[in-house]
DNA sequence: CTTGGCACTCGGGACGCAAGAGTGCCAGGG
DNA sequence: CCCTGGCACTCTTGCGTCCCGAGTGCCAAG
């Protein structure tokens, strides 16, 4: 139904408007693309593929600018990645291990895709939920009160405060910290529900009101997190032109962590480069936006996502290839540290 | 040399011209105002405030806009800020009240203000260097290398990884724990320097080496994170009209923390509301933009600062409220935290 | 199936015009 | 001396007109 030169077009068309953001019209595809067919033919194709909904004219007498559709079968069937050369994935690793925090990390993630790609970026923290229990600290900051610091591998330092039922001696808050620790040091943060369950009969009675308190505050920061934070940085590249209903409501969506997090959500949570375009994101007021998205993790598990957004105008495999190389590099320096 | 009724004049052209976002003419003026002159009497003042620079016409033939120097005028002489009812500050208490992070402190601050002023926040975390310690953890990762995590008193924590020049025991871990926190608790975090030189007499001298590795990383931790992270929120409140540039540019600069660094630091760190109005900043691609800030602190002293930052036309009497009613709650957040 | 030719359609820029808003100035009156 | 009404003047803004060019669709011929 499509041959090959019909894709060759639709190929032309969608890199041409991504480069000039103008429609683009039968005679410049046959300038700039080495296709040896004459602008009728190209006409002819075109009518074609206006006709299945790949590509629309703004109005009568102007050149073509791709659809959803016909974005959706570019990425799905042509070109694919475009691979980084040695040197930009060098510079990106040393980018990246210059950080010496899970913030700064994600910090220069973020930057560092911005300008990778000229899109916003968007990057999740890592899931807590999935990571294990590097160690628990418990601080006194009152005697009916303790700070409760959970370390997880990946780096990640949750902290809460707990107001306990009754005071609480120094050896009682020595006694709760190694049994947690012993308990607790290298679980997955899904086992330690069921493995809290068991605790108070390691407790002294008399403290099993305290411990209880502090017990639930950490089931609590496992699930109530998993909400995670998501950090945006970039959306100094989106330029106004390109929603036609204002940037206004691009930066609204933007600062809704709920909205962000649908967002990657909907993205298949696979290891591979997943791309969501215009209208297929559900989310209200990104309507016009595509989203590139890939979930990262170290080793093998994928703890979190991270992504690009811009207008469907996008430079897809660009976009994908960076998204696929950051992804991996922030993968080795989560593992390593 | 300004009689009362020409600062009247200018005090309704600035109240007009930011609530219509347009040149304001003589007759506007005694339609919305009550003064009991006519347009013509206006005119006249209106002429003499243009010839000392407070106001302009951006053509001949339209109404006054005011100047930098307009505004500056206005915030100096005029209205003052514009306090807020009971119901108002009961609701910002309960909202910043909900909180149970220092991050999410930070993160409900921004949404407040940004919501209440409908500008852009900015919310700089408290400063470590005048905080003091509550609590030095060491966890070991391996055996050359450890987590230091730093809790301060205002509910910060500070994590770093230390390489060690020798492998190190439980023991020794144990050790410098002890000797870290007894001479380091409550100090204040500039303090913390000179005590540390006196420590190494009270490590074992096989230690001492390691030790010094974590002692020069939390001296590091101490300096290097003066330069303090800055957030940002509301940037959808930026209406593109506003900016004759662009918002690019704008956007641009908000993503710069140390932009953002020096926007803050130019207001003098006094506890009373700081307003920089247009080319006052000396930041470049924000001279059309002013800032609102102000100190904010547990107790007595102040912490960081935190503001607002807006075009020019700014309603900065309830700018100026919402951010010392803001800064006032969130100080006393941090104290109770 | 491809190609050149041709008539057709529209958007966008250039131009001119009229309306309206707002001003500056001046001469008269309290 | 200050205020006021009147008046001429200046620009901006919106609207209608016109024209050009880009790009198309269709058709008949190769």
């Amino acid at each position: 139904m499509l041959d090959d030169r019909k894709l060759a077009v639709l190929r032309a068309i969608v890199e041409d408007y991504v480069s000039t953001n103008e429609p683009v019209g039968s005679k410049s595809i046959v300038d700039r693309h080495n296709l040896d067919v004459s602008p009728a033919t190209i006409r002819n194709d075109m009518a074609v593929l206006e006709e299945q909904g790949f590509i629309v004219q703004p109005h009568t007498s102007a050149g073509r600018v791709p659809t959803d559709k016909g974005y959706r079968l570019f990425v799905d069937r042509l070109p694919g990645v475009k691979p980084f050369s040695a040197a930009e994935r060098r510079a990106i690793e040393t980018f990246l291990a210059g950080a010496y925090d899970l913030d700064d990390v994600v910090m220069r993630t973020v930057r560092l895709l911005a300008q990778l790609t000229r899109q916003v970026a968007v990057v999740q923290y890592p899931s807590l939920t999935r990571s294990a229990v590097r160690h628990i600290e418990l601080v006194p900051l009152t005697d009916r009160r303790l700070l409760l610091v959970l370390i997880t591998d990946t780096g990640r330092v949750e902290q809460r405060s707990v107001d306990l039922p009754s005071r609480i001696s120094e050896d009682a808050i020595t006694q709760l910290r190694a049994v947690l620790n012993a308990c607790l040091d290298g679980r997955r943060l899904t086992e330690v529900a069921s493995v809290v369950a068991d605790l108070p009969e390691r407790i002294t009675p008399g403290e099993r009101a305290n411990a209880a308190a502090v017990f639930s505050v950490i089931l609590e920061s496992l699930v109530e997190r998993h909400e995670e934070r998501i950090v945006v940085g970039g959306a100094a590249n989106l330029t106004p032109a390109d929603f036609s209903r204002g940037l206004h409501e691009v930066l609204e969506a933007l600062e809704e962590q709920v909205v962000l997090m649908r967002l990657l959500g909907e993205s298949g949570d696979e290891a591979s480069v997943t791309v969501r375009i215009g209208a297929e994101n559900q989310v209200q007021g990104l309507r016009s936006t595509s989203v590139v998205a890939v979930g990262y993790g170290s080793g093998d598990q994928a703890l979190a996502k991270l992504g690009v957004l811009g207008p469907t105008r996008m430079d897809y495999p660009t976009a994908m290839g960076a998204v696929r190389a950051v992804a991996r590099y922030v993968g080795q320096i989560l593992a390593e540290s």
